[in-house]
DNA sequence: AGCACGCCGACT
DNA sequence: GTCGGCGTGCTC
């Protein structure tokens, strides 16, 4: 018997089969989607195996032996596997192991030890007399049978070890699941409204292979209507997969997954450890979970017979994976609802404008959710022109806000403010002979973090102390320039001294935990002000917030990439669904320096239809997705001049391949021009329709791994 | 991806 | 004379 192994190695080079022999001793064994140790070159690896054969016509080695008992890959897996390569023009390697957890993979090194807690047990209370500290120690086991042993030894180290050695307490071990949710007041039964109840019939109806695009505005109760059809198809046998952008963010939505379906559920978090995720892993290919939700790579959840697959917040960015294989989980998602003939269930606030104009050519089934499912009051938007503000030297926060803050305050009302950018400063100039921080290895300057005392690199993460005189010419004229949350978070604290402020961003939620930690002390109202990147835009409820702030609200409309408008929509309208989530009204300051900017207007107006419309208007103009499809072609190198050279190579030659009517735009410089010392250069092609467009990219991709020193990946949108 | 082979410069 | 730099080529 022979088999066809993929090995493991991710390099296009290598994407391909080998046959070897398999001996009669392991034949038993061998069967399609088992990984397999082969001898390769001078090398032994990990390999797939994808094919058995009977005979073959070339010289062949041994496998060593089988790996796993069952397939790690079905037959369903094995063709995901091919359906990424063919579509991200990726290795058939690396698409296998992203869709597996490094725990399967070779050269992981995993601990799959469960992890424990340590207990005591009181097992001989007919001792003789024991010491002061010793009895301390005894006196925990009055109300408990067991005790937590870190507990007993902050008491005294040296006494419970000599309970222990005397055979008075017994140590002994517990397996723990590290995400142990609190059941809040969700008990109570859920009642669907008309709208919700609508939605859930319109979805459950037939169970087969069919998208649904449910755009319900923030509030108006999509987790409900999720439970319910999960609910629905748990009872005819079948499973589910939920994902949402990030774990961290939606804390309240797993709270309620949780109790709904308690031990049914495997959470595929994003802080799990690699052998935690593996347990997961295993719950699920046992059976044991029949609900999964997770983040993008949950898609790939060994689920067998999947009844129904909802996205959350569907628009988000989160679902595209940013590093090869470069797959969008909506796309997945749907390749693996029709694999199961299951509904689709992309849902949103602010639908991406491809999942929109799919739904106009009723390719999705449009539901609506309106309106808000607890009747709160939408918050009312004001937009203040910054540029008058600074005249009045009112450059952080305008008058407007300040006023509003004070009133909050003074109510005992809760204030969030949104600025979208980490630090303190975000540019540090010497006033006297001009020099600017910039980072070494980026085209970017750097930002002062005042927390840290350093220069951090944002794109890169090189960081640099900084000094109180100017690298350059030794002066003590250094000038910070520049808004970030840091800053920020400093300035309230100066302008509001009673105001308890606290900070979310990357930098103050490095640590485990740091996420729940902050939000809870909010939510309980330990704190006046929340100040935080976009990472407070989205799922957060806080029934006691009011006012929302969002600084430098046009920041990213700048940003030159045909997705900035979708993009800050997006993220200011999440941002304003944030206020006046309980019973009182809440109101939303946006500051801006284009207050008569379109979207800006779309977004104060609270009204999606007309962004839409004009954001399709300009899509259709400008030939951008969803009219046409794009592929971004990414080309990089240390080597300025041979990229330069060989960027101009490739337009020729996708030039001399492609069908007459693809554009092709560039080569230009991409917008991180210059990351961790690669420059990025960008080739732009659209078209509606163009057959000859992957064999070439294929081609193309065989004669750049000729020359290791420019490489190139794509980006395909549609 | 690794690892060896092989062909050139700069050293004890 | 050798040591070692990394370009090239191969792996069932």
């Amino acid at each position: 018997m022979y088999v066809e192994i993929l090995v493991e190695i991710k390099s296009k080079h290598i994407d391909k089969t080998f046959t070897y022999h398999v001996n009669d001793e392991l034949k038993s064994r061998a069967k399609v989607g088992c990984r397999a140790l082969v001898p390769f070159g001078r090398q032994t690896l990990e390999g797939y195996i994808t094919n058995i054969k009977k005979e073959t016509n070339i010289e062949t080695k041994d496998i060593i032996s089988i790996i796993d008992d069952e397939p790690i890959l079905n037959e369903e897996m094995l063709e995901l596997g091919k359906y990424l390569k063919e579509t991200t023009l990726c290795s058939l390697s690396s698409a296998y192991s992203s869709m597996l957890p490094k725990a399967l993979k070779a050269k992981a090194k995993v601990n799959m030890k469960p992890k424990t807690i340590t207990y005591l047990e009181y097992i001989n209370p007919n001792h003789e007399k024991t010491t002061k500290t010793q009895n301390l120690i005894l006196d925990l086991f009055k109300d408990n049978k067991k005790v937590l042993k870190s507990e007993a030894l902050s008491i005294s180290k040296s006494s419970t070890q000599t309970l222990i050695k005397n055979g008075i307490l017994k140590e002994f071990q517990e397996e723990v699941y590290r995400y142990i949710p609190k059941d809040n007041n969700y008990a109570k039964e859920i009642t669907l409204n008309t709208m919700q109840e609508y939605c859930v019939n319109e979805i459950t109806k037939s169970l087969t292979n069919e998208v649904y695009l449910l755009h319900g505005v923030t509030g108006s109760g999509k987790t409900e209507v999720y439970i319910e059809c999960i609910k629905k198809v748990i009872k005819n046998g079948k499973t589910a997969i939920v994902l949402v952008p990030e774990i961290s963010l939606t804390p309240q939505l797993i709270e309620r997954f949780y109790h709904a379906f308690k031990s049914d559920i495997a959470v595929l978090h994003s802080s799990l450890s690699d052998g935690e995720r593996y347990d997961e892993y295993r719950r699920i290919m046992r059976g044991e979970a029949r609900v999964v939700i997770g983040t993008r790579s949950a898609i790939f959840a060994p689920l067998k017979n999947i009844g129904i697959i909802i996205i959350d917040e569907e628009h988000s960015e989160a679902y595209k994976q940013e590093n090869n294989p470069k797959y969008d989980a909506r796309e997945v998602a749907k390749e693996r609802a029709k694999y199961h003939n299951c509904p689709l269930v992309l849902a949103s606030a602010t639908p991406s404008i491809t999942s929109l104009a799919r739904s106009m050519k009723h390719v999705y089934h449009y539901l609506s959710m309106p309106k808000r499912a607890n009747a709160s009051l939408l918050p009312e938007v004001t937009v203040v022109d910054m540029a008058e503000e600074n005249k009045t030297g009112h450059a952080i926060l305008s008058r407007e806000l300040e006023y509003r803050i004070i009133e909050c305050l003074e109510h005992q009302e809760q204030v969030m403010i949104l600025l979208n950018r980490r630090g303190h400063s975000t540019t540090i100039t010497c006033s006297s002979c001009g020099y600017t921080y910039k980072c070494p290895y980026c085209d970017i300057s750097l930002t002062y973090h005042k927390t840290s005392k350093n220069l951090r690199c944002h794109y890169c993460g090189y960081t640099k102390y900084v000094s109180d005189t100017c690298p350059n010419c030794h002066e003590k004229s250094l000038n910070y320039y520049g808004l970030g949350t840091e800053k920020l978070e400093d300035y309230l604290r100066e302008v509001f001294p009673r105001a308890r402020v606290i900070r979310m961003d990357r930098d103050s939620t490095t640590k485990k935990g740091s996420h729940e930690k902050i939000t809870s002390a909010f939510e309980s109202q330990e704190y006046d002000i929340l100040v935080g990147t976009q990472m407070i835009s989205k799922g957060l409820d806080f029934n006691n917030v009011t006012l929302v702030g969002i600084l430098n609200a046009d920041a990213s409309l700048n940003i030159p990439d045909y997705r900035s408008s979708e993009r800050t929509f997006s993220l200011l309208h999440q941002a304003c669904g944030r206020a006046g989530r309980g019973l009182k009204k809440g109101s939303i300051i946006l500051q801006t320096f284009y207050p008569d900017n379109y979207i800006i207007k779309c977004v104060s107006k609270n009204d999606y239809k007309s962004f839409v419309k004009y954001e399709m208007n300009v899509r259709r103009t400008l030939k951008y997705p969803p009219f046409y499809r794009m592929i971004t072609i990414r080309i990089m190198s240390k080597d300025y001049s041979a990229l330069k050279e060989e960027s101009l190579k490739i337009k020729e030659f996708l030039k001399n391949h492609v069908n007459e009517e693809t554009i092709i735009l560039g080569p230009s410089t991409a917008n991180m021009f210059l990351v961790s010392g690669v420059y990025h250069f960008e080739i732009l092609t659209k078209y509606k329709f163009d057959d000859k467009i992957k064999p070439a990219l294929e081609e193309l991709d065989n004669l750049m791994n000729l020359n290791n020193k420019v490489w190139i990946d794509y980006e395909f949108d549609s």
